[in-house]
DNA sequence: CTCGGTGCAAAGGGTTTGCATACAT
DNA sequence: ATGTATGCAAACCCTTTGCACCGAG
């Protein structure tokens, strides 16, 4: 489920500017298409295939993470590579990171069937704080 | 994000073989194609579009719920319709319900953050009791 | 009789893939 | 030189939609 052999890789200029892409988005947790966005700045010849394909292959390296569990089932980057939970804001569409604490609250539930928990994936909703004040 | 207004909705058989599909189904979180499947025996000239028209009404009528947050981004449907959390074994598949219970991890530092918390989806990932003691 | 639901088929969007070429090693 | 990564475009998968017909109320 990680990176399995580190094999012939080459650094590319592309796969460099999406980990740049991936790593200045910050809070963002962009979309691949607009990780695309962002290095056609520099490198206007390259396709949302390969940026695809370069997110892949950073994901499983580990040096970036993935949002694959979102209600709109949209998937994101995330330059924090650690899992850790988020915080969605249905009202700004805003997601904010979650420091990785806490184990989540199923656990003891699900070690009571005999389930071995290895990881899991939690979303939070809400209102965020700015659209809080806004209203 | 529930049902507004009851309006004239009428009753089909349709509608009522993928409810009944839907509540047949257990633990097994069937995916809509395989909600089609089995109505399908019953009603053979039924559409696949009919079955997700009829999926997405009882998921706003609360009448079954959906599970749209695992990390294949598969779009699954459950008889239980309260929210409730989910184990996922890795290595067979299976998806088994957790009681709602105990409220989520990150839930204090979320609130710390100023955002206000109304709901939560979380999954948890391993080996599930059956495929360790196979193992 | 009405108009909401259905079947069919085509459209959509997001992501992946095949292939010839370009380029990192 | 060697073979990986790229660009392009087509293919894919799952879900949604448009439309004419059907049938529940």
């Amino acid at each position: 489920m990680a990176a399995e052999r580190a094999e012939a890789r080459r650094t590319t200029r592309q796969l460099a500017l999406v980990l740049a892409a991936v790593q200045a988005s910050g809070t963002e947790h962009p979309t691949a298409e607009r990780v695309f966005a962002r290095v056609r700045r520099d490198l206007p010849r390259i396709s949302l295939g390969t940026v695809y394909r370069n997110l892949q292959r950073l994901v499983s390296d580990g040096r970036i993470g993935a949002l694959a569990h979102l209600r709109d089932r949209s998937l994101r980057y995330d330059p924090t590579a650690p899992a850790h939970d988020h915080f969605v804001c249905e009202a700004c569409g805003h997601i904010d990171d979650l420091p990785a604490g806490t184990p989540p609250g199923g656990l003891a539930a699900a070690e009571h069937a005999g389930h071995a928990v290895t990881s899991h994936a939690l979303v939070l909703y809400g209102c965020c704080r700015t659209c809080r004040a806004r209203a």
